[in-house]
RNA sequence: GCGCUCAUAGCUCAGCUGGAUAGAGCGUCUGACUACGAAUCAGAAGGUCUGGGGUUCGAAUCCCUAUGAGCGCACCA
């Protein structure tokens, strides 16, 4: 909770009987622009209660308050009550706060001893990883890194697609046509080139669907042969799923797949029926969710097997029971939706009143140029091309720019992941992306490389004036930052906090993106408008005092969206 | 057919859960490197917030409606 804010809202409130501290600072909010202060209460609502003039309660309001001395002055301007920081002393505050906070800035222990698990990535074994992956990935590890800073303990769950028919048809295919070396190789490309060397070999001979089948029965039963290639399988590709991540940045605690909960459903199924929920119709067993509006949750097939949603609610049981969370997110696409409102609602109904922690957390569907990514129709886009391009056009332009660099090739990695990460990290999560190659790589304006090399160029100006940034405990006169310009580095810095905050209760990074996108923004108006390495000495500290901090906070804010920040590019 | 979601500058998107003059980036045009890094900065042009109603002191934001787009609705995940 921005303190400030809080301070505000507090000393309004001294003056307001009927309202309570909470209601007021969620009313405040921030003025369009700094003529009209840094914070503002709108008074419209209490005109009717008070039987006055909004004007007349901000002015009479503005004549009673106390202020402390952060704030300057607090002016009644229309219906508004201006509030006026201090510049000078808030400066001060938030510099010394980051410089002595450094990475733990804006940490809080809101989450201690809470346990957030969340889900995401569970791409499936043996299907290529496309750019359509990249968003379940990529937010589904920026949350955890967010939920971890305000003191939650969070568990990565990769809930992958490693069990079904598609493995007797691998199972089929490798045996008749494949070879141990090429799975060992290139386990992702291989095992995907045996599965579609299946299909079209199963167009000519439909037999092989059955025998698919037969080696997904055996692996059901348990049949030694199957499932160790199942097991074989799924090892390689995890083993080079694990590189992507590694990338990536990204980190899972636990590879439970679809498979875990294998001998774990019965129990479920049995407790459902004991519990009276379970229909039977066309000889699938299901729940019945007519009177929620929803159609029914099939949770049996026919054929006696289980399906997504009789998993899902296993392993919600297994999670609740494992690591007993205060939530549980689900990162998928928004075309699941009714999938999970319907599970949700089957948790409930069996009576577990921690199915309201559960929680999808759906974005909006990847585009390539306005169609459709499908496999099969060759539009697909690949994520590991999409990561060598940005790489590739990375080491162009540093070879253009700063042959001189020493680890290029580890710089070239960080920006140009850091480039792929930090564009679909900026759209709100809701919104369908249209992937396009010239965006992807573009590195000029709001992208993540703008912010790392803004951090670079901070870094720089450090080096120049022989700061140790961890070793250093300047003079900081907040006089020097009264402007305009340098003032609004530090508004930025004093609302991080918020906007990581935001970020985690909407579960949407895209709000800290666009936060350290703007800081980044205004630290470059600052730097080009105010020279730091100057004679005079106090200024020359107080200016190098703001330059660390604000490197300190692209550094942070971007090791939350899960991208690095190299000190030179 | 029923349900969910989305629609803001030429393009890609913000807009803080109803507030003050709707903001960025890209692209276009024009300026700034003998400077602490030009992957930068400054300026200009660009808007009936899809159309139409309503709610109220006040609407891009809430409600209704029309249109367009995406997604989902029983044995895939």
């Amino acid at each position: 909770m921005n303190q400030f804010k809080k301070m505000i809202a507090e000393n309004i409130a001294e003056e307001l009987e009927n309202f309570t501290a909470e209601e007021i600072f969620d009313w405040i909010e921030n003025p369009p622009n700094s003529d009209l202060g840094d914070y503002a209460f709108p008074c419209f609502r209490l005109a009717k209660s008070f039987r006055k003039a909004p004007q007349a309660i901000a002015s009479e309001l503005a004549d009673k308050i106390n202020l402390n001395d952060h704030f300057l002055k607090a002016e009644a301007i229309g219906g508004y009550l201006n509030f006026y920081f201090n510049r000078s002393k808030l400066a001060k505050t938030i510099l010394s706060k980051v410089l002595e906070e450094k990475e733990n800035f804006a940490s809080s222990n809101l989450g201690d001893g809470k346990v957030i698990c969340i889900d995401f990535s569970a791409p499936n074994i043996a299907k290529p990883f496309h750019v359509g992956h990249l968003r379940s990935t990529v937010i589904g590890s920026s949350l955890y890194k967010i939920y971890t800073h305000l003191g939650y303990e969070c568990i990565g769950i990769n809930h992958l697609g490693d069990w079904g028919t598609q493995f007797g048809k691998v199972i089929v295919a490798y045996k008749n046509w494949g070879n141990e070396e090429r799975v060992r190789q290139e386990p992702i490309q291989g095992l995907l080139d045996l599965y579609v060397k299946f299909h079209e070999e199963s167009e000519k001979n439909p037999a092989l669907e059955d025998e698919a089948r037969d080696w997904f029965v055996r692996m059901e039963k348990g049949d030694e042969e199957a499932l160790s290639l199942w097991k074989w399988f799924s090892n390689e590709t995890i083993n080079e799923l694990q590189k992507i991540y590694k990338l990536l940045g990204v980190h899972f605690d636990h590879y439970t797949g679809e498979s875990f909960y294998n001998d774990k459903m019965q129990p479920v199924l049995d407790d459902l029926k004991t519990k009276n929920l379970l229909k039977e119709s066309e000889g699938a067993i299901l729940v019945d969710l007519e009177p929620y509006g929803m159609p029914p949750c099939l949770v049996q097939k026919k054929d006696g097997s289980t399906l997504y949603a009789t998993r899902d609610i296993t392993a919600a049981i297994y999670r609740k029971k494992t690591f007993d969370f205060a939530k549980c997110l689900y990162l998928t696409d928004y075309s699941q939706n009714l999938h999970f409102a319907q599970w949700f609602k089957v948790v409930e109904l069996m009576g577990y009143e921690w199915s309201q922690d559960l929680e999808h957390v759906p974005f909006g569907r990847v585009t390539h140029e306005g169609r459709r990514i499908q496999s099969r129709k060759g539009t697909v886009v690949l994520l590991e091309d999409v990561i060598n391009g940005a790489i590739e056009k990375v080491t162009e332009i540093i070879e253009e720019k700063n042959p001189e660099l020493d680890n290029k090739e580890e710089t070239a990695i960080a920006v140009g992941v850091g480039a792929v990460i930090f564009n679909d990290l900026s759209h709100n999560r809701i919104k369908d992306i249209s992937f396009s190659w010239d965006t992807a790589f573009s590195f000029d304006g709001e992208t993540g490389p703008y912010v790392q090399y803004t951090h670079a160029r901070a870094g720089s100006v450090l080096r120049k004036a022989n700061v140790q940034e961890d070793n250093w405990h300047p003079e900081i006169n907040g006089a020097y930052l009264e402007d305009e310009v340098s003032n609004q580095v530090i508004r930025q810095l004093e609302t991080f906090g918020d906007a990581i905050q935001d970020a985690m209760n909407k579960n949407e990074p895209s709000i800290l993106t666009r936060h350290i996108v703007d800081l980044a923004q205004s630290f470059n108006r600052f730097y080009h408008d105010h020279p730091i390495l100057v004679e005079d000495v106090a200024v020359r500290e107080t200016r190098l005092a703001l330059v660390i901090a604000v490197k300190e906070v692209l550094k942070l804010g971007l090791s939350l969206l899960g991208i690095k920040a190299p000190e030179r590019m």
